[in-house]
DNA sequence: CGATCGTTTGACGGTGCTCAATCACCGTGG
DNA sequence: CCACGGTGATTGAGCACCGTCAAACGATCG
């Protein structure tokens, strides 16, 4: 299983051509591939047990513009994103391609799968990727001998819902700078979750793929672009992006529907909540509710 | 990783008036509270082994319009809808209410708040609605005890996930009326998983909450539903909905973009698929990928 | 029966989709 | 080195569609 480069680029392949790549079972010095992968979902990694050693954890690599997952193909394996992103996609009845979401390290893909036996969306890797891969077949056991594992995967798929609710968030506002200011945002936040500058932003998919994502035209999406950065918001250098003041974003981000006044001189006040966390609206009550024995 | 248990956050309201009822324990005649469950969430109740007749469930009732997840609510409760119906929704910031999914027997409410401790979207029951209640404390031990229960909590995990590629790609199409026609399929479909007649359809939400689903405005669905009758596709009086011709309103539902001419006779041959299901696209392929040894 | 809410329809204006052209970038090969 | 085609991003012009505002109508319930 030497370096098969003789399939890269070969844009006709008629049959997949990826391989498992072996990760050898953790030695003394770095933490083991278990280790790894809780952390990489946001678990604890020091519940991992000492038997956890024979493991078997293996990774995939996927070259840019690979996929990953294939629409309709039969699920065999989950993943959890290593390093890299992904796009995760749906192609719709004419052809189009309607993006779901984008994913980055840690995230879990496949588990959609489970339910009716077939990937019900694809992931094409925007750049080369590397994700573990746990076997379908072996989950139940695995789930059982490592509870730790199945902890982080209850996490993960809990995270996965969030993201879900995400998207949607982003498509709900009816401007199409709104739209993408709140996915610039969102991309800003996730960046700093993984330790990354929230303010330099080198984005990985085209113009098209976020226009996809946002359902807007990929021109309206150049336009939106242009508009923020003469609006002062941000600089916009092709895919690189620098976002020069979060807070008037995210006040442009916060207009839904009866677009108000540019002026936004109306509440300038104590609005310094970090978008998610923090002052949860109270409810605004209106909710009449029964209990009834059964 | 320390929770937050400071009981209830929400300051207006000092209390929830919701009560839990009772579910007595499965009598010999009807089948187990445990049973009911698995069924409801598509499991197969058959491997419910003996020593369930203690598991200790209760369903809560809920009044139409009333809320059994409270955004920003501490997470307590997993719930799984054993009759009614429910919106998902999210207040954003400017008091927009954004509805993500309806919700309808058998399905999964209130596993977001895993991942961060607090609800990330509201639950309002859309009618008279009955769910039952996992105690979330008790979750890893209930999963431990009853295998059964774990598998369909997968099952149902992967179906909310899927759940939510639906929505995305009910909101994916330009045209308002397309939107329209592709939620109306979407709903004809569940009601036929549920057994009930796919072509006369009882709307439970109101205009305005399919509009936010759709993302248009709540006047431009009342259009778009002329818009299909006037166009012979189905028939509705206010809330009830007949359907004349799937087949027709599934093509209607799948020009997505550059809205193809109304003609239709362009392919008007063998496409008698069941929208999700069969014929699963071969990959068109144009997928380079290489591997490597790590 | 009146009040409130939900639904429908109309008119108008603006936003964004479509169709195009242009430019920048890149790897290839003359 | 520069033509060459291909891809991706930007910008422009035109116009249909849909969001907004408004009013009328209908349903439901007290």
């Amino acid at each position: 299983m030497s370096q098969d480069f003789s399939s890269y680029n070969n844009p006709i392949i008629s049959h997949d051509a990826w391989e498992p790549s072996h990760c050898a079972g953790g030695s003394a010095a770095e933490p083991g591939p278990l280790q790894e992968l809780i952390r990489l979902m946001g678990g604890d990694p020091s519940e991992v047990t000492a038997d956890a050693e024979d493991f078997p954890l293996r990774y995939w690599r996927v070259r840019q513009n690979a996929t990953l997952l294939h629409e309709g193909a039969t699920a065999q394996h989950l993943f959890v994103v290593r390093s890299g992103s992904l796009k995760c996609l749906k192609t719709l009845e004419d052809g189009y391609e309607q993006v779901m979401t984008f994913a980055q390290t840690g995230e879990l893909l496949g588990f959609e799968a489970l339910h009716c036996g077939r990937q019900p969306v694809a992931a094409v890797a925007l750049e080369d990727t590397t994700a573990y891969a746990l076997p379908i077949r072996e989950l139940p056991e695995l789930r059982r001998r490592y509870p730790v594992l199945d902890k982080a995967l209850q996490m993960a798929l809990s995270r996965q819902l969030v993201r879900a609710a995400d998207t949607a968030e982003m498509m709900a506002a009816v401007a199409s700078d709104v739209r993408l200011a709140r996915f610039l945002l969102w991309t800003s936040a996730r960046m700093g979750e993984m330790g990354q500058s929230t303010r330099r932003i080198l984005l990985r998919m085209g113009r098209r793929d976020i226009a996809s994502l946002l359902g807007v035209a990929h021109e309206t999406v150049s336009r939106s672009f242009t508009t923020l950065a003469e609006a002062g918001y941000l600089k916009v250098e092709n895919r690189e992006v620098e976002l020069f003041d979060l807070d008037r974003l995210r006040q442009r981000a916060r207009s839904t529907r009866w677009l108000e006044e540019e002026s936004a001189t109306r509440r300038a006040q104590g609005e310094r909540q970090s978008k998610v966390g923090a002052s949860w609206r109270p409810v605004v009550a209106s909710n009449r509710q029964v209990s009834v024995a059964a």
